[in-house]
DNA sequence: GCCAAAAATGTAAACGATTTCCCATTCGCC
DNA sequence: GGCGAATGGGAAATCGTTTACATTTTTGGC
């Protein structure tokens, strides 16, 4: 008797060959009506499944798509995987998630599952740093970057203008008068950290104010424990900032935490806008003014870039609108 | 010649045969030493890697681990992930995340994987509540349940204790001289949070304070926006509470915020008390008393149960400890 | 009824690894 | 030097599919 489990067992109990049985799952050829009825009833019967590696190692590949995440506790993260989830749903494709701790180069399984070709392709929200020889190895797979830009120009990306995000941001501070504005930046091996930045010297530039070194505070990870610190380090200046421009919405909430436990009102004595616009933005009290990226769609935008790529489509990189949320805390 | 990037280009570039370089990389039987080095040689020359199929199709193991989340954007079941990760990635297992949207059963996608035999093991943190037939097909496969408990006695199950945590909670507010305590639970087929509305019901009947319904919400979904329904229908009472216990952060939270914008002083006029502590919780202004789940450690003794049960073990179900964190909202 | 075309099904070869046999060497020991 | 054991490595089976090719059966037009 064949194996049980296997295809073969199916196609001795409908009384066929394995070809019909493997012909009626996939319909990938006619099969005589009353013979589609017996395989089916078989398979109903043995509750068979078709084996994943068997199939994937056949037809070479495996509806998988790799999601490479920096940090899971983050709810921006949260969002744009909510986003790519959605998608790959509903294209019957399902998601690997891998941690990507600082860069996913420090990340063997990771990128072990990309040479394995354990996964059709991949969408880096992490930054993308391997040397040049690995990345040379990794060309023939479908890649995608999703708000953090890839340094090969083969790997389409999917973001927000981060630049002219952060001038909005700064020049509504300066419209409303202020004139001391401070930075909690983050980590600026990361472009989008970097691009901020840049657009809040831009903003300042522009409005003739003079950088302030003593006022741009980087934190090296961008959760609620370092917006807290970087706060301090701004409130211990000899002339503190009136306003304070975070990278992030957490950054910006950790930083209005320590404003508050200081005695300082928000936005009365200092203003906090923040970016990103994670669900707890709204909900914060005060709530958190900043700058909305749309994180549902930028994830279904790279998933299906990320598809067609791999359908052999030559897909353009795509910039979604953010959108300056006007609330509570500046 | 051999097609490339399988085992047999490396085979003839080394000059041996496929079995030698399976020995070599597998370390499964003594090579010769010089041999090894040939076959190393080429293996680097060629950046071979095993294909995963194959080599999965064979052993009848993929290392992979399947993690059936309800909902990726709260943060609870985010720190519970993060603790999977790091111990799966320690032992060289990858996972595979799925949504399981209200109830698995519902996720014919997440399902397929399982009866495929794609992951070796599954941990949900979801409800597990397929019908008793599709249950048996599954039997085979190594589960665990984290948080919520399957309705199934040989699945594993590493929790707190949920009861006893409400109790604890809503006996502080008692405590503290609270008599009209209100409740925001969840969805009650989550055992979680009828767990936790018992707590809350034993509570109060120990210290003699009759039930009001009228001061039971149940939010259909653990987000902020939930909390902030429940809570607004518990100030339209005729009498409203002085104390409330939400079942989770985020509800709290929610409900924190329809308070003040009620123009309530939270604690003076009315305390909150939440329970998972959550990230955001000791951040969020006023500060979160809650009930502290050890979620990483959830997480990372759940993998451990799993893989225990993998490797033909008999786990115990296991109950970790909580704590009460006595902060400034109640 | 006959014959070509069409439809249905079976056979067997991949896919890329691991692993079981098995056959050559080489080694140690008397 | 001869013999058994140990060692190193090759050939081929195997895992469970899909699919190209071959073969059989059915169909339809006359």
């Amino acid at each position: 008797m064949a194996k049980p489990g296997s295809i073969n067992s199916v196609a001795t109990l409908a009384g066929v060959s394995i070809a019909t049985v493997s012909r009626v799952l996939n319909d990938s050829k006619p099969v005589n009506i009353a013979t589609r009825q017996r395989v089916l009833a078989a398979v109903e019967e043995l509750g068979y499944r078709a084996n994943a590696f068997g199939r994937s190692l056949r037809k070479a590949e495996s509806r998988l798509l790799l999601v490479l995440v920096p940090d899971f506790t983050n709810p921006y993260y949260s969002e744009i995987v909510q986003g790519i989830e959605s998608v790959t749903r509903q294209r019957g494709y399902n998601i690997v998630l891998a941690a990507a701790p600082s860069s996913w180069a420090g990340n063997p399984a990771a990128l072990e599952m990309l040479h394995n070709k354990l996964a059709d392709g991949v969408i880096s929200l992490a930054r993308i740093d391997g040397d040049a020889q690995v990345m040379q190895e990794m060309k023939h797979l479908s890649w995608v970057a999703c708000s953090e830009p890839a340094p090969y120009s083969w790997v389409p990306y999917v973001s927000i203008d981060h630049l002219q995000a952060a001038i909005d941001a700064v020049q509504y501070l300066i419209n409303q008068g202020h004139r001391r504005i401070g930075l909690i930046s983050a980590d600026e091996t990361y472009q989008w950290a970097k691009k901020r930045h840049e657009g809040y010297v831009a903003a300042l530039e522009r409005a003739g104010i003079a950088i302030d070194p003593g006022l741009i505070q980087i934190a090296r990870h961008t959760d609620y424990a370092h917006g807290i610190t970087a706060a301090a380090a701004l409130l211990a200046q000899p002339n503190p900032p009136t306003a304070v421009f975070a990278v992030s919405d957490t950054l910006a909430i950790g930083a209005i935490k320590t404003f508050i436990k200081a005695g300082r009102r928000v936005p009365d004595d200092v203003a906090v806008i923040g970016f990103d616009n994670v669900p707890i933005a709204e909900v914060f009290e005060p709530a958190l003014t900043t700058v909305g990226q749309p994180m549902v769609e930028l994830g279904c935008a790279a998933t299906e870039i990320l598809l067609d790529l791999m359908a052999g489509g030559q897909p353009q990189s795509r910039t979604l609108a953010h959108t300056l949320l006007l609330r509570q805390s500046a």
